[in-house]
DNA sequence: GCTAGCATGTAAACGGTTACATGATTAG
DNA sequence: CTAATCATGTAACCGTTTACATGCTAGC
């Protein structure tokens, strides 16, 4: 029994995700990437270039030396046929948590346009918004989920409330755009 | 030079912030804490036990055993004095991402009113207010943030209507709550 | 002369995931 | 009788963080 569970790799994704647009080198993944984990939270290079030498272990990618503008030469790094493919099945094939997630859901959305097919994007959207549906909320007592007015901390309050807001917008978002792909077809 | 940067420890902080409430076993712990992350993102056993034992060996916990109700005896834990001294430190002087990253501070607004400090509990607001003043975008060309109508996606274009909505609301909760407590001086 | 930005990497330490291991009680 | 819930832990694996290491160019 106990098959695989395969771990998330978010940082996989998304470099396979920016390289499927065009060949980059690492430090503008770098920049890029950044500004996908949300507000500017830096890749570190820790994670970064030992991510990169995987992929290029794993034959997802190739890495072609040029003469750099500036400092060290830069290696332009190129998506392989294999590597595209890699990216096909990661936004194919999401894992539960990529769904209920926040940040790794935002990642698959960054990407699923690369799909170029409607019908697989809308299974994605429609996903998360049963997801959503399934309402959750962020605390408990006596084992169950509190409503926002039986909770005294006011910060916790206003977490109830800026969550609310969000999955109010993001399901606004999520029928509006399934509407739209449905009559695109 | 090189000083000492701490690790942001998420779970490490959860677990002091929910024992400060009333003592708990992990199990317990467990449940809060999953609640905590957003939407029921389970905390793995191998995890919790091992970051428990860390807090325990550090002296920042004590555990007491009682038979338990059902299985396993429960290995109640409890904050010692240097547990709550640094759940107060933690909170009050917050690392940098803990302020940028929305799931670190949330997890800093969760507990914060512990501290029963006005003043202290404003300040976070306020740096949380003054970093999303200064707005970032997610997407990127040619090193400059895109707005939203530039790009051509309309996931990403999504994306960024979502968080739009979500920082607004953020920003508004943040401003009201920051009156409240000024006007309570 | 110095700092910021460009550009690439490595190594130790740490912590989280997954899977393994065990076992009792309760509800369907 | 079987799955879910209660309850605690360990060990291998793996990826991330932090810090170390190097060096050039452009602007102040």
């Amino acid at each position: 029994m106990a098959y695989r569970k395969e771990k998330i790799a978010l940082l996989t994704l998304a470099i396979l995700g920016f390289l499927n647009e065009r060949p980059m080198h690492a430090y503008e993944l770098k920049g890029h990437i950044a500004g996908l984990t949300g507000h500017v939270r830096p890749v570190s290079d820790g994670a970064l270039y030992p991510a990169i030498k995987r992929l290029r272990t794993a034959g997802l990618l190739t890495s072609e030396t040029v003469p750099g503008s500036g400092a060290a030469p830069k290696h332009v790094l190129s998506l392989t046929d294999a590597g595209r493919a890699e990216l096909a099945r990661r936004l194919r094939e999401p894992q539960e948590v990529e769904i209920t997630d926040r940040n790794s859901f935002y990642v698959l959305l960054t990407f699923i346009g690369a799909l170029h097919d409607p019908a697989e994007e809308a299974r994605l959207l429609r996903r998360r918004l049963e997801f959503l549906d399934g309402a959750a909320s962020y605390f408990y007592r006596d084992g169950k989920p509190l409503r926002s007015k039986d909770i005294e901390d006011r910060y916790r309050r206003g977490m109830l409330r800026i969550a609310s807001a969000t999955r109010k917008s993001e399901r606004e978002w999520l029928r509006e755009t399934l509407d739209d792909l449905a009559a695109a077809e």
